[in-house]
DNA sequence: CATCATTTAATTGTCGACAATTGCCATGAC
DNA sequence: GTCATGGCAATTGTCGACAATTAAATGATG
């Protein structure tokens, strides 16, 4: 975990120290190279990327204003790691979140964007069936699947509080459980129906269907969670 | 704008100068005193506040990821402005959430909770009365009943969207566009409805009464918008 | 007179050092 | 043996100074 990928030094979009530290230590989180719960410090953190605390000072704020980490005052910050309790305030999220994305979308979405959601899709599909239509594809292709709706919902706040805070907590959770749901098919033909009707201006069936469709994805999980502490009681308490 | 009210400094909740700084500088941008679009600036703030510019980036920074500012690297900082593009965004964002929170409200509120929310309405009723039922009485009130059903749903992810990002900016917007909200009687029946259906565990009753409270009190400001450039067409491109 | 290049001043980004607070560990009392 | 108390090391919070970048002011030129 010290050596740093310097493939973005050159990007000219990234124009200061803390916002390039911010996203590599975004990408380490997500990617589960930081170990959920750890506590990080800002010496070691320091030396480890060769900048002086100040900026890793800014890019700990944003990554704790994204909730990937959580700070104490004087006493320090730990990545965080998500509970089954949050994972399903998550999905609730999302599926409020993302059902009026896909009514909005279905309203504003042009006809090169929509396009593009169908270019997404067989892309997935060529992947599914290089993979043998195993559970695969959806680890990243999934969130592009949902990201490409949200921007069509040309809402730019929905766009920030989606893509920019909710997208990386929903990474980092498939890496932190290691369950990329194992829901292939199904939730391939869920994605194509709600892209039906968002081509065919639905909005309120497109609503309807992504609401189903995250909260079907909110079930598979419970049920592997389930499955996961096999001979025990449900539990909603803490 | 430059005396610096120092009333929270024995506060034991604040333990660091950043983030007494963030609390006076979010108070000052959402009370209207730090003009809208106006720069802000680093020294400048760091004089008028009498620390340095450590905390103050930090504290900067939190605005930032709270929306009440912009900043664009190595130029500034503005205080936002919401357009009325914008401020439609953030009711639909509210009617998506806050309806959310309706239902989980309903599910999940202790009876105690329930007291309390009733409690909030008889003293909003009480200072109507005393403002002969002028509209008054929401201009934070309002914002205290959903802040308390939002804290019903006991989802803390939802808790932190609205009350920490969402809520500070409808309150900017309402000292922004000096718009309390022109409907007293209709939206305190309203909030009355609500509390019954969220006492008789009714979930569904109450995330559609949320739903149409929250896209009434749009639907007022768009009128009232519109009477407010009277002669002209409306206008949705930009 | 307008336009463009150059200089200049101000602001932001970065750094290293000092002060304050915390958690730990050892020592000692009961 | 357990608990309280003191000191110690490490980390976080804060500060002032320097470097890099930007925007504006100034002057030159067509």
């Amino acid at each position: 975990m010290t050596s740093v990928a310097p493939e973005q030094a050159a990007n000219p979009e990234v124009r200061t120290l803390a916002e390039r530290v911010f996203n590599q230590l975004q990408d380490a989180i997500v990617r589960g190279e930081l170990a959920p719960g750890s506590k990080i410090t800002e010496p070691g953190l320091s030396r480890a990327y060769g900048i002086s605390r100040g900026p890793l000072r800014e890019a700990m704020r944003r990554l704790e204003s994204h909730r990937l980490i959580q700070r104490v005052p004087h006493v320090g910050a730990r990545v965080v790691q998500l509970s089954m309790k949050e994972l399903l305030e998550l999905f609730d999220l999302r599926e409020a979140l993302e059902s009026m994305a896909a009514r909005l979308a279905a309203e504003h979405m042009t006809p090169e964007e929509i396009a593009g959601l169908r270019e997404v899709l067989s892309v997935h599909e060529r992947q599914a069936d290089l993979k043998r239509g195993e559970a695969y594809y959806q680890r990243e292709g999934d969130l592009d699947f949902h990201y490409q709706i949200v921007l069509g919902s040309h809402n730019r706040m929905l766009m920030g509080l989606l893509c920019d805070d909710l997208y990386y907590l929903v990474r980092l959770y498939r890496t932190q459980f290691s369950a990329s749901g194992t829901r292939p098919q199904r939730a391939f033909v869920e994605h194509h129906r709600i892209v039906d009707a968002i081509e065919a201006g639905d909005a309120e069936l497109a609503e309807l269907l992504m609401r189903r469709h995250v909260s079907a994805s909110r079930a598979n999980v419970v049920e592997r969670y389930a499955a996961t502490l096999e001979p025990q009681e449900s539990d909603a308490s803490s």
